[in-house]
DNA sequence: CTGTTAGCGCGTTCAC
DNA sequence: GTGAACGCGCTAACAG
């Protein structure tokens, strides 16, 4: 394997020069580039990851802290997964996984062996112990995803409360004294991801505020059918519904009950576009955008990787309501 | 951040015992193991990930090659990644992510750059450009999948020719002198998937040897229903049915049809223990095992990074056919 | 059983 | 604009 010395040897110029080449730091005439650079190809020549961390304090490498179990589904995972890759690899680093049944101990590993530059951490809890260590590391550490305490913590996630007062908002607009929400069952509550708490109640907040009512289920994915029933002969008959998860399953206990959506009964629902499209009648809802999320957490990141002084913050990506057929128009 | 030189100092030995506590690989009197172990505990040291790598050529990182889009489908893609997340770790190795997406540049960047110690290449196309640079990397490089040309590349996988024999072979000794598979659609042979043609392939011969007739077709995923149910009014009357891809839709089609698995016709299918068993009927079906074939991967791998010299050769995992309830017993 | 020493390959001051 | 020299933190001979 070729090493720096040795194009340096073959290019007949100095290492150093072979490194003011590749890192651009100071100006390098054209004809030695040129050496330099013939000399890179023909060997093929590509720097040692171990030895560039260690003499220049920086690994080029960020590590993503990930679930398995998501609930945003594996598909929804996967998004998250992706557009962080590609945000890494269009910045030149690589995408380290660490497991999140690591725990804080996954944290303190990959900073404290000096394994990445920045850390993000996907699928954030209310109460979050790796928010008290993240705070102690001297590694930019992204939270996707806002816990309980978010001192300190740079922390980005999509506005789960906005998105609660945009759909409560559009079925009362509509009319509807009554709504029924169907939200994540109590696999999700007991891994206490963060943002359910924050969407239910800005969606018990906004429902009070328009002076409607809310009766909330959270039935496991298998009891989402009778649920669902259940909230149709409910008050309101039927009330306007909001399903935050679950969608298809609901969609198909509404079908079940005889009801089309926008002619028989409301719906709006928290889905990417991709799900409201999917369905029989295209959905009004609000889109999580999890993949616009991520990017604009990776371009964060970067940022912070460059001025790692930066204010920890809270940053929230707008929510949206896109207007479909699934809602009768305002009465 | 602590270093080893300092915990040498805090107890009171030179660096290279501190590096010996920690690999292990000098015997170590008990008296000075627990000066340096307790040194390492005060200081919270922890070894630096680049200059180990520099000294020891040997990187603890395992790189993964990962597609996103998956003929699995994200959740069986998820389950190989967890898998192999684990095992990497079981060994004290991390995960470096690459996506698949970079090609056989990808191979060559984490190799050159000396970023791991080893390659899992996922999801292996049938004419694979990366086995040809495989072959020229002095890492050990494994593919879950096995390529056309797999001379000189460790390779594994699931016994799909056997799945096939076996999923044949039950259809024809229920009686059946005419089969009807569902295969993968054309976006997953346009995406070369190497198991598709080696499936399909063997069964088209098992059946040739059984003389039972089969018709093959590969919808996409939106047309499975009307493919489904051309198959059935097809000859055979109903065929046996061999489900290789889209279990879930085609058996809602063979239900929309007014038959039952089982009792109007025979469904086998090469599907997860836990498709098979989520279904009305559950379904006789022999399970491709994709954690138990990651697993079995990673093991080899270590076994692979201990010695390096071990010849190149295919592994398959052995295929087993499970009977339920949706094929008659044989008449 | 332990200490001394020489690199691993690269980034970066300095002198030139 | 260029090159020599040192150090990053650790491992692995080589001594003792």
């Amino acid at each position: 394997m070729p090493t720096s010395k040795d194009v340096a040897r073959v290019a007949g110029v100095s290492q150093s020069t072979v490194s003011y080449v590749l890192s651009g730091k100071r100006p390098i005439s054209e004809k030695t580039r040129r050496l330099v650079e013939d000399a890179i190809a023909e060997l093929t020549y590509q720097p040692n990851a171990g030895a560039r961390a260690l003499a220049s304090q920086r690994t080029n490498v960020v590590a993503l802290v990930t679930p398995f179990r998501s609930a945003l589904g594996a598909h929804g995972l996967m998004a998250f997964v992706e557009e962080i890759a590609l945000a890494a690899r269009s910045h030149d680093h690589d995408v380290l996984m660490v497991t999140a049944d690591e725990g804080t101990a996954g944290l303190q590993r990959v900073a404290g062996r000096a394994l990445c530059d920045a850390i993000v951490v996907m699928e954030v809890r209310t109460r979050d112990p790796r928010a008290e260590v993240a705070r102690g590391l001297r590694l930019p550490t992204l939270f996707i995803g806002v816990p309980e305490d978010a001192e300190g913590l740079h922390c980005i996630d999509f506005d789960f409360e906005e998105a609660a007062r945009l759909l409560v908002g559009e079925l009362a607009a509509a009319g509807h004294r009554q709504l029924a929400a169907v939200g994540w069952g109590p696999e999700a509550a007991e891994r206490d991801i963060n943002y359910l708490p924050r969407f239910r109640r800005a969606a018990e907040e906004a429902a009070r505020t328009a002076g409607v009512g809310l009766t909330w289920a959270a039935p496991a994915r298998e009891d989402v059918g009778r649920a669902v029933a259940d909230l149709l002969a409910g008050p309101g008959r039927p009330p306007g519904l909001l399903l935050a998860a679950g969608t298809g399953p609901a969609l198909e206990a509404v079908r079940g009950q005889g009801l089309r959506p926008g002619r028989d009964v409301d719906v709006v629902a928290l889905a990417t576009d991709e799900e409201a499209l999917a369905q029989p009648v295209p959905l009004t809802a609000v889109s999580p955008h999890p993949r616009e999320v991520s990017r604009q957490a990776m371009q964060w990141l970067f940022e912070l990787l460059e001025d790692p002084a930066a204010p920890p913050r809270t940053r929230r990506f707008p929510a949206a309501l896109v207007r479909r057929a699934s809602v009768r128009t305002a009465r």
